[in-house]
DNA sequence: GGGGAGAGATGCCGC
DNA sequence: GCGGCATTTCTCCCC
């Protein structure tokens, strides 16, 4: 581990083979790009995969502390002391910069993986909720198709109420705050702008809110619905992942 | 590496010490918590870190594909097929399962690491510049305060013109969006409100600026300076990070 | 602990 | 490519 000397060849090979590097090492880190940023030295996990992220975490913390997005270009360098890790990546004009004093372990490997995630819960599952069972919003509301919904743009839901005032709906899967009831205003007056009319209500929908939103919420004429968004994948989960299902397998 | 029955005890042990582990395996995930997702078979790399942050890495891509915040807990059982490592935060109601059918490679080795990042050209720099060079605004404009507290948010930078008008400041260190837009008109509304006052001036710092952004900026009244982000480490890292300095060094 | 807002935000989808 | 917006956003600061 103490020689360095031969990193610079193995990272050239692993990244030649796309293979995913684990690099843990005493090191210290300079960044360029969009802004400016200097780490001292301490111990990190590097990791680069097969698409040329490059990750450096620290040993606490869910983000990294610093890294460089894919079509980034890495090279390794000895000068006879400390390995030198630098990155760049011209279009984005970023630069990032690794002294390393010590190497702790290294690792690459190839992996492979074709699969994507699949997510329940979230604030487009909520719009869909809500068009598939209008009343939970109130008895009468009826949503206008989902083209005419695109047609309008960034707008989560919109309809008529059961007296035919046309209603614009903002949905929020946590906590409705300031920016969510601006947002719903810029879509209400948008739509009354744009199709003349002066009656429109805004709803802001979602399982809680904060005080000062509610109250600006209030202020402004608009209304608040506690809504729970939905979480289709649970009971999939729990028929799943019981170990008795992979017993079986 | 084909033996899993030894990695229940490793991983035990490697927590214990409070180590940085890496496990590069062929896996499935489970997550259930602020929503529900299932990630099919395939190879990633699982990192645990000595705060019990864990995070699954796919080969490619920035973020994590799924992952748990310091003060989860972690353990790994074995049933003579597959390992299972279960992960659960009770505090935030979440859990993520992981079946690991094969492992590539498996380390652990405790980090030390007490440095802080330093970062240059944030949105806090550029307003702070502002403060000390009021002139970047226009001529005469004197600004009163940084971060001014209000119920409805805080303002950047609010100040007299050379007028004396009151003038709120929003400032965006990239391109100024509606949501910058609708956040300064905000500001403005609360500060006519709370001052009794109804001639203030609104203005957008910001390098670049989205044209309906612009649009909606104009429409209110209010008005746009291009204003570039502080680089302040920028001189420094020049000068560090030429290997003739570590040559000296 | 909650509220509010920035972030080297990232990622997704639309035009 | 940019624009607009959600995110299991995360993180920080302040009340």
């Amino acid at each position: 581990m103490h020689d360095l000397s031969k990193y610079p060849i193995l990272i050239e090979d692993a990244l030649g083979r796309k293979e995913c590097i684990t690099l843990s090492c005493r090191c210290e880190v300079w960044y360029s790009g969009r802004a400016e940023a200097y780490l001292p030295m301490g111990d990190r996990l590097i990791i680069i995969k097969e698409d040329s992220t490059l990750l450096v975490h620290q040993p606490v913390g869910n983000n990294p502390i610093n890294y460089m997005k894919n079509g980034s270009r890495h090279s390794m360098t000895y000068n006879g002391a400390n390995l030198f890790l630098n990155s760049r990546n011209l279009e984005l004009k970023e630069f990032l910069d690794v002294r390393i004093a010590l190497v702790h372990f290294f690792n690459s490997y190839k992996l492979e993986d074709n699969q994507s995630i699949q997510i329940a819960g979230t604030e487009k599952d909520m719009s869909d909720m809500i068009y598939d069972q209008p009343g939970l919003i109130e008895d009468g509301f009826k949503p206008l198709s989902r083209e005419e919904h695109t047609k309008y743009g960034f707008i989560d839901v919109f309809g008529y109420d059961k007296k035919g005032t046309l209603t614009v709906l903002e949905c929020k899967r946590y906590v409705g705050d300031l920016k969510a009831v601006t947002q719903l205003r810029r879509y209400v007056e948008k739509i009354k702008e744009s199709k003349g009319i002066k009656d429109v209500r805004g709803i802001l929908a979602c399982p809680k809110i904060s005080p000062n939103a509610l109250k600006m919420l209030q202020d402004w004429g608009y209304e608040y619905k506690s809504i729970e968004p939905p979480k289709y994948l649970e009971r999939f989960n729990k028929a799943q992942k019981t170990l008795d299902f992979y017993e079986e397998d």
